[in-house]
RNA sequence: GACCCGAUAGCUCAGCUGGUUAGAGCAACGGACUUUUAAUCCGUAGGUCCUGGGUUCGAUUCCCAGUCGGGUCACCA
């Protein structure tokens, strides 16, 4: 791009740049040694009015000049701290150089801390460097301080911006970026709950040569060198139980899936999953370690003062419905022995869409989302769900027409998903097969046959419990963020 | 996918039933100011009014289509 194409407000700064390289200054540094972060420069202060020289590095926020001296403010992770610049301290020489800077640009300054008569902590510059000259404005709004709450004015708000300039949002938004360390303590402190469980945590292939372990619509790509196509994963789930045969008695993965599916407020097309298994447990034993795994993660998410209220207070037990009997009562019918026709007279009563289209299990499902998941908002195990609608999950012992089988629901959302895996490779044959006619008849979702990890059940694959956690979701249900594109760092956007 | 809403300066927004040269605050630029903090004061500059059609003497404004986005609902075990 040319000069003459920019306009006025980057012209500026590209003339402010090029003075800078006139005057022999660097506008792009190799690093800068720092003493002090923001908040830690703050705390060396204490109460005292004199302080400790330090050397602080960041991005300057606000700039207010007054003449032959100027105050700014500088942000850096920790928080941001004032700086005082004086010609008569600075010189002649570098005090003009201040003109070059602006706000955005990242700089390091050195001098010793003091308190301004307004009692803010404050660092008297006795030098400064510029770091990285920015040359295109961020749009920092100004700050104030009204009873304690800082509010910002013009800032910036704009939503499609915000999501795909993240770079900017994260800039001047520091509770964005504490929103996301948030985000990130919690998945640490899943992984501390399940390491200190025995867990190992494990790494499985995200390009598959079939898709399984769920029921959606596939992104496909291709491999080049082997001329064949390749799934990006729906699930971790096939690979995971593989590794139990293969002798790892507790694993888990927290990794990205991928859904070739709409995008609103609960959905992005790729998503992260926690999936774990355990050898020798059964859904019964998982019930109770998503419990305290759930509590670990909503003491996790409370630690953040800015999230502590919204934190839902998790007392386990959480309460138990079976599948079957809430939707009978909801129905007031039975709903197993309904045939295929009255179950799709009930559908299109309840609303809903395409009932006319839906196969037998999508039809059940359909119905149990309409009468008896939206009222679920307390989290609330939902246990043994039909046969039909759980390929993989063993029978319930005494009940072989259901799934010993829980789906976890909170904010009237899924948050888990788990099974006593099914481990018997003759009745998991039978229950492919079962999919791919429903496949051949039209349901894009059922799963095929997975050959291969038939051949790795008939090895003998030890009886397991197994869980699946939304990340995001589990993440917005604790923090009260009611938009997963808050809590992705790049949602999926159409491009411009 | 359905319905509703939006797109105007770098940012946040105003712009009436269509009418001369499209405005404000912040940011920017010039000036004043040695403890300010949404600093203040004076001045200057800054626009493809999302795109394409249509109606009209005249369209940022009205109509149609499109693009992108937002909200609500539906869907995605």
């Amino acid at each position: 791009m040319s000069t003459d194409e920019l306009n006025f407000v980057l012209k500026a700064r590209r003339e402010k740049h090029d003075a800078l390289i006139e005057r022999g200054i660097a506008p792009y540094a190799y690093g800068f040694k720092r003493t002090h972060t923001a908040a830690a420069a703050i705390a060396a202060l204490g109460d005292a009015d004199e302080g400790e020289s330090v050397r602080v590095a960041g991005r300057i926020v606000a700039w207010r000049g007054q003449g032959k001296t100027s105050f700014a403010h500088l942000a850096d992770d920790s928080g941001r701290i004032q700086l005082y610049f004086r010609k008569d301290e600075l010189g002649e020489e570098l005090f003009e150089t201040l003109k070059l800077f602006d706000i955005g640009d990242v700089i390091g300054v050195s001098g010793a801390l003091f308190r301004t008569k307004t009692g803010e902590t404050t660092v008297r510059v006795a030098s400064a460097e510029m770091l990285a000259k920015s040359l295109r404005p961020l749009p920092f709004g100004k700050e104030e301080v009204v009873d304690g709450v800082v509010v910002r004015h013009s800032g910036f708000s704009d939503p499609e911006q915000r999501y795909r300039q993240r770079a900017v949002d994260l800039a001047v938004h520091p509770e964005v970026r504490a929103s996301f360390v948030a985000r990130s303590r919690m998945v640490s402190a899943l992984r501390a709950f399940l390491d200190a469980r025995g867990f190992l945590e494990v790494e499985t292939p995200v390009l598959q040569p079939l898709y399984g372990g769920a029921a959606a619509r596939p992104f496909t790509t291709h491999h080049n060198a082997l001329d064949i196509p390749l799934y990006l994963r729906i699930a971790d789930e096939l690979y995971l139980k593989r590794l139990v045969v293969g002798g790892f008695d507790a694993v888990y993965e927290i990794g990205h899936d991928f859904r070739n599916e709409g995008v609103d407020r609960t959905h992005n097309p790729e998503f992260t999953m926690l999936e774990w298994y355990q050898a020798y447990a059964d859904y019964t034993d998982m019930m109770l370690l998503v419990e305290q795994l759930l509590v670990a993660a909503a003491d996790s998410v409370r630690n953040h003062a800015a999230y502590t209220a919204a934190v839902p207070v998790l007392e386990p037990p959480f309460p138990r419905i079976q599948w079957v009997e809430s939707l009978n009562a909801a129905l007031e019918a039975d709903v197993l022995a309904m045939s295929d026709a009255e179950l799709r007279k009930a559908a299109v009563r309840a609303d809903v869409a395409k009932a006319d289209t839906l196969s037998r299990p999508k039809l059940l499902d359909e119905l149990f989302q309409a009468h008896v998941e939206r009222t679920l908002h307390n989290p609330t195990f939902v246990v043994d769900y039909p046969m039909e609608l759980s390929p993989l999950a063993k029978p319930k012992r005494g009940a072989p027409e259901l799934t010993e089988r829980f789906e976890l629901f909170a904010g009237g959302k899924e948050l888990a998903n788990a099974f006593s895996e099914l481990n018997d490779p003759l009745d998991q044959r039978r229950r492919f097969e079962a999919q791919a006619r429903l496949r051949a008849a039209g349901d894009e979702e059922a799963s095929g046959i997975d050959e291969d990890y038939l051949r790795a059940m008939e090895h003998g694959m030890p009886p397991m419990g197994g869980v699946g956690i939304g990340v995001d979701r589990l993440f917005m249900y604790l923090s009260g963020i009611s938009h997963i594109r808050d809590v992705i760092l790049f949602p999926t956007m159409r491009p411009e």
